[in-house]
DNA sequence: TGGATGGCGTACCAGATGGTACGGCTCGAA
DNA sequence: TTCGAGCCGTACCATCTGGTACGCCATCCA
């Protein structure tokens, strides 16, 4: 099998993992059903991933990476500092509450081997974008957000609030993620901003 | 057996099976172990709780009593707004971060039935109490705590933040949760103060 | 074009699971 | 003191699980 075809069917697997979880749940994602899924072998699963865990760790970090690059444009972008967080909030918004990170954090939130990846991953994509960001803005004088943990722990609860929680719980309230994130947006920077 | 020997009794499964998911997670918690661990009978379980999931239900049931009685107190005490939700805060973070609501909120995410049973109880207990202190703030005036939602909805974002999460994922964070909350209060009274 | 690498499908294994059935015994009620 | 409700312990059932083994066949490389 030629590497670009493996690396569809790898990528395949994973879909036919994520789709089955989606429907199915935890339990009902047995490797069985997986290779059934996907029209694979099971013993192709476990050369390949080596174990339920690892198969699962696969979809995590794959979805982490996913989400980095999803982010990453958001906050580049020149443009007024509320439009640019709005911009990231709404798009950290959507992907948090959107059935793929729902799927990912349950798995997580199962397994505590999963659930240190999925910390980890997390910490190390979308964090790093924000801090960036926000002492960017520190620097330029019109913002003081320090301490910088401080000032980021504040932003994401202004734009999450209880959403993400209500959301593994499987009670979704409809929420205009635009909007809730202006709102958290134009919040925080009332509590960071240099002349109130 | 007497009604008080029977509710006694109640209440050490329910203990075992909470100990037991303790230490051994959703998928340790067999009804075979549960059974075994309170030196029941699994007859009596199935007698007494239908199946695994009204087992689950009924620990669930029981937490929200306690977290009920465990927070009202706080918010009864006649004192200065900013301490009283600060002690408020520090209760419910303490209980939301605690082993006991890691644990009943990982069985009610890993279960659709159970997730929706523990919402709808979360939101009976615990935001009546915070919502009718917000709006007596409201009324006398110092606050505006309008829409009462999106107050409550930014304090809980304040006060937890990421926190939460990390503690479902089994990767929690040290936390002074009086200082924590006394933060969140401030924080919160500096938005919705009428004279800033 | 030939041979080998490796994925597919199926079968198999031991063990565990939720749920039910049934003696035997304790303990509360009359 | 007697009797019956009901709990304990154990055995039982069909089913499913993660993980391994093994032919068979397609695909890729030389």
């Amino acid at each position: 099998m030629r590497d670009d075809q493996k690396d569809a069917r790898r990528d395949a697997i994973l879909d036919a993992t994520r789709d089955l979880l989606r429907e199915a749940g935890w339990r009902g994602a047995s490797m069985r059903a997986i290779a059934a899924r996907a029209q694979a072998s099971k013993e192709t699963l476990y050369a390949w991933f080596g174990n339920r865990e690892g198969l699962f760790e696969a979809l995590i970090r794959r979805n982490a990476l996913s989400v980095q690059s999803t982010l990453a444009p958001a906050v580049v972008a020149k443009a007024a500092p509320e439009d640019v967080l709005t911009r990231f909030g709404t798009a950290l918004l959507d992907l948090q509450l959107g059935a793929d990170a729902v799927l990912i954090n349950r798995l997580a939130i199962a397994d505590p081997v999963l659930g240190a990846i999925l910390a980890e991953a997390g910490r190390e994509s979308t964090l790093p974008l924000l801090a960036r960001f926000l002492s960017e803005l520190d620097a330029e004088g019109a913002i003081r957000a320090d301490p910088l943990d401080e000032a980021i722990e504040d932003y994401l609860g202004l734009l999450k609030g209880d959403l993400q929680i209500a959301a593994l719980l499987g009670v979704p309230r409809a929420v205009d993620t635009r909007a809730q994130a202006r709102r958290a947006t134009e919040r925080w920077i009332r509590l960071y901003a240099v002349n109130p």
